[in-house]
DNA sequence: AGCACGCCGACT
DNA sequence: GTCGGCGTGCTC
């Protein structure tokens, strides 16, 4: 006589591409899809999602493990979210687990249920975080309202994209448009609003949470701890948690009542995952909106030419704030100093130093912009020409003068400064180009009573080291910034009036065909950060080789538009994204030719039926071939439409699976850079 | 990916 | 004589 049984189909964290079918003894309560299984796997004990739950396996009962436990204190994740896990799985190429699993907090990943347990005690009383507190509200302009009331107004899916000015005021679109659906829905929304570091946008949730004094307000990114991780999670998956305020990890939060989405500053690379599984949160943020029926806004002073085309075909509703929201604001006055005819010394023009000079006879503060840290890129020996390569990398070691070091950026190897060229023995080893700590010393040399500060990734390396130096910023102790990428993000330092950017050419001339793009947004952003007080106008010096280029020119026009249309032409030209859709087989080895005979063998793997309307290109050596003793190539598979891009990649994964290989490899959909 | 098993080199 | 190198094979 058959016997009733009970078999659960889990998804695990595990590259094997396929489910796996337990049994479960216990017939009383009935496991359900979307809760969490403990199984044993192989000799360990895992935690998979269930997936199906059935009455018969097609493997042979000796096969068949029992399932050790089901989470029944936790709500099962609901079907909306096991979709977005099997999209994302699917574009990606990934196994359903390897999504699924990781995107859960890492205590409901392990056997012990105890803090499952008392996150749960916790949730329930979960309280609004200042109840009854008063709300100050910035009265909007015309053009914010118009963007709010679009926004309130839209039913159904509708991506818009917030196209607004440095400045402009769209956090306050934001803060206004989910004011306005949350009194709507009352208790039956959730909110979630993506930005792409929370660190580095300390303010918005402090904003946030004295806009919203009556809802729950939860936080999600790498920087928590464990078990508040969990909590917050709890709480978005609960439902009780009105906004979710979150890095790219956030969009796979589990929403039961998400009824709008918000992705800040969308054109920001950080959206895009670098690493496992690649995914965009720009992306599966509008897919999810999509699938939700609801409405998704992207919003950018420079959006990424994927959003702006876009939105320019139509897809994507267009709302534009071209004004600075406090009428006083004038946008900063951006300059060009031609460094052909105004020669730079120690990467000073007298332009920058006379404006630096006045910034410091006004008790003016300045903000000056490198994006290379250390001392110097490089040291060469004048006699004979040697440089300072890396051994494990195909890149130079970076001379370090604080530490005294010479350090690789790319592989983290570090050695002390030779006290004479290591092949002739000459003494006079030069430092070549100039870093951040470089300037900050000539700095010092041109201003000796001038108070300086650098905040890059070396002088921030201790923990809330960073947000002690920019406090000291905010509290006017500091005369002259010096900073990367870091500061160019959120800050609102209300006294600087002098942006300087020393030396942003190289980006002009990138093989990377987003360099400039990328360039653009970056410029525009740290200009962003002088003259937000309105008492007196900013000021940006950008010092070129190249005044003529159109970056500059829109630059100085504050014209993205312009340069976002020419941008999209060339590369409708050149059939190149978003005209062109990408896929990236790469592969890294001890030796080069391990790696290009993998991707070789990948070619070949490649079938007729499959091909339609498929470039499959030559492999090829990375630029940066070698890191840390790994030798990289890659190949890079094309095709204009994105349906049958996705059919090529599914149908030849499995080939490319069973080749057999000493290297590693990966497939990245969709990459950033190649 | 883990984690085991399984055969060959320098050491307590 | 063993500790441990990573090659190979398996995970319901």
């Amino acid at each position: 006589m058959e016997h009733f049984r009970v078999i659960v189909r889990v998804a695990l964290d595990t590259p094997l591409n396929q489910l796996f079918d337990y049994r479960w003894k216990h017939l009383d309560p009935l496991p359900q899809p979307g809760q969490l299984a403990l199984v044993p796997f192989g000799k360990r004990e895992i935690i998979g999602l269930i997936v199906a739950v059935l009455d018969h396996s097609e493997l042979p009962d000796e096969k068949l493990k029992d399932a050790l436990d089901v989470r029944a204190g936790l709500p099962p994740l609901r079907e909306e979210w096991m979709a977005l896990c099997r999209f994302a799985a699917e574009y990606y190429q990934r196994p359903l687990g390897e999504v699924a699993i990781p995107a859960l907090p890492k205590n409901l990943r392990t056997a012990k249920t105890t803090s499952l347990e008392r996150a749960l005690k916790k949730i329930e009383l979960l309280e609004p975080s200042t109840p009854g507190a008063d709300v100050v509200r910035p009265t909007l302009n015309d053009a914010q309202h118009s963007a709010v009331d679009a926004i309130s107004e839209a039913r159904g899916f509708l991506p818009f994209l917030l196209h607004g000015v440095t400045g402009s005021g769209k956090t306050e679109v934001y803060l206004h448009a989910a004011e306005s659906l949350l009194s709507r829905h009352g208790a039956q929304a959730q909110i979630l609003m993506l930005v792409p570091e929370i660190n580095l946008t300390p303010q918005l949730e402090g904003q946030v949470r004295s806009r919203f004094p009556e809802a729950a307000v939860a936080t999600l990114h790498s920087g928590l701890a464990e078990g508040e991780r969990l909590r917050h999670w709890l709480a978005a998956h609960a439902g009780r948690a009105a906004i979710v305020l979150g890095t790219r990890l956030a969009v796979m939060a589990s929403m039961p009542h998400l009824k709008l989405i918000i992705v800040d500053e969308e054109h920001d690379p950080s959206y895009k995952q670098q690493e496992g599984l690649r995914y965009s949160a720009r992306d599966l943020a509008v897919w999810r909106a999509h699938q939700l029926q609801i409405p998704v806004v992207l919003g950018s002073a420079t959006p990424s030419l994927e959003t702006w085309h876009a939105a320019q075909a139509g897809r994507y509703r267009k709302i534009e704030l071209l004004e600075r929201a406090s009428r006083n604001a004038e946008l900063p006055l951006v300059k060009l100093v031609d460094t052909g005819r105004e020669k730079a010394i120690g990467g000073f023009t007298p332009a920058l130093i006379a404006a630096l000079r006045t910034r410091l006879e006004r008790k003016e503060q300045s903000l000056l912009y490198l994006n290379r840290r250390g001392y110097a890129p490089v040291i060469a020996c004048d006699a004979c020409g040697w440089v300072s390569h890396c051994r494990r990398c195909t890149a130079f070691m970076v001379l370090h003068k604080p530490e005294r070091r010479l350090r690789c950026h790319h592989c983290g190897l570090e050695h002390f400064i030779p006290k004479s060229c290591p092949t002739c023995g000459n003494v006079d080893v030069q430092p070549m180009g100039r870093g951040t700590q470089r300037i900050e010393e000539q700095l010092q040399d041109l201003f000796p009573e001038a108070r300086l500060a650098r905040i890059d990734a070396d002088s921030t390396r201790r923990k809330g080291s960073a947000q002690t130096a920019f406090d000291s910023v905010h509290r006017g102790e500091v005369d002259i910034l010096i900073g990367t990428q870091m500061v160019a993000k959120g800050h609102d330092f209300r006294n600087l009036t002098l942006v300087g950017v020393l030396n942003p050419d190289n980006a002009l001339f990138s093989h990377d065909y987003r360099a400039g793009e990328r360039l653009f947004a970056q410029l525009l952003q740290v200009s962003g950060r002088a003259g937000r007080s309105g008492e007196r106008r900013g000021e940006v010096l950008i010092q070129t080789r190249y005044p003529q280029h159109p970056l500059y020119a829109a630059l100085i026009a504050h014209d993205y538009r312009r340069y976002a249309d020419s941008l999209i032409a060339e590369r409708q030209q050149a059939s190149l994204p978003p005209f062109m859709h990408q896929a990236l087989l790469r592969a890294e080895a001890p030796q080069l030719e391990t790696a290009l005979a993998f991707l070789g063998m990948a070619a070949k793997a490649v079938s007729v039926d499959s091909i339609a309307g498929i470039v499959v290109n030559d492999p090829i050596p990375m630029t940066m071939t070698r890191v840390a003793n790994t030798e990289r190539a890659q190949m890079l598979i094309e095709s204009v439409s994105r349906p049958a891009l996705q059919f090529f990649l599914k149908a030849w994964l499995p080939g490319v699976r069973n080749i057999k290989t000493r290297a590693r490899w990966s497939l990245e959909v969709d990459p950033l850079e190649i």
